[in-house]
DNA sequence: CTGATGACGAGCG
DNA sequence: CCGCTCGCCATCA
């Protein structure tokens, strides 16, 4: 099976370095993908040499769960990934930033900013400081 | 070949 | 934060 898809991703997913950690959506968008799952896909039959820990979803967390999710987190920690309550990463400390030049000598499209101000999901529970009691 | 499923993401309520 | 729907890629029954 020739597909190009696939490999790219796996390509992708060889760049990252030891103690970064990327997401599906990052990856897919770079690949011009729309839908996601086909890269979730991917890291499910991908081949020995991607190390698939290192992509996780773009909520800062382990997607997975049985002893594959679990040897996830423990491939990442020892990789120096730190993980909070919550069972997520900070994209800010461990977020990878794919090298521009890289991705254009490669062909791969650049993607969008994989941390912002504040980390997706909207409202988080996390800072639940900014409300005060109700009276 | 058709239909269902999945290691996902964004939008809504 | 939780739950649901749609998008549309590959694999399996």
């Amino acid at each position: 099976m020739t597909n190009d898809l696939f490999e790219k991703i796996y390509a992708l997913a060889r760049a990252i370095p030891s103690g970064k950690v990327t997401t599906y959506g990052q990856l897919g968008a770079m690949v011009g993908l729309s839908d996601m799952r086909a890269v979730g896909d991917a890291m499910n039959a991908c081949p020995p040499d991607v190390p698939w820990q290192r992509v996780i979803n773009a909520r800062g967390t382990i997607s997975i769960g049985g002893a594959n999710g679990a040897r996830q987190r423990i491939l990442l920690e020892q990789e120096g990934v730190e993980f909070d309550e919550n069972g997520r990463v900070d994209f800010g400390a461990v977020g990878w930033k794919p090298d521009a030049d890289w991705l254009a000598t490669n062909g791969y499209k650049q993607p969008p900013p994989l941390v912002k101000e504040k980390n997706k999901t909207k409202n988080q529970a996390g800072d639940a400081g900014g409300q005060m009691s109700l009276f």
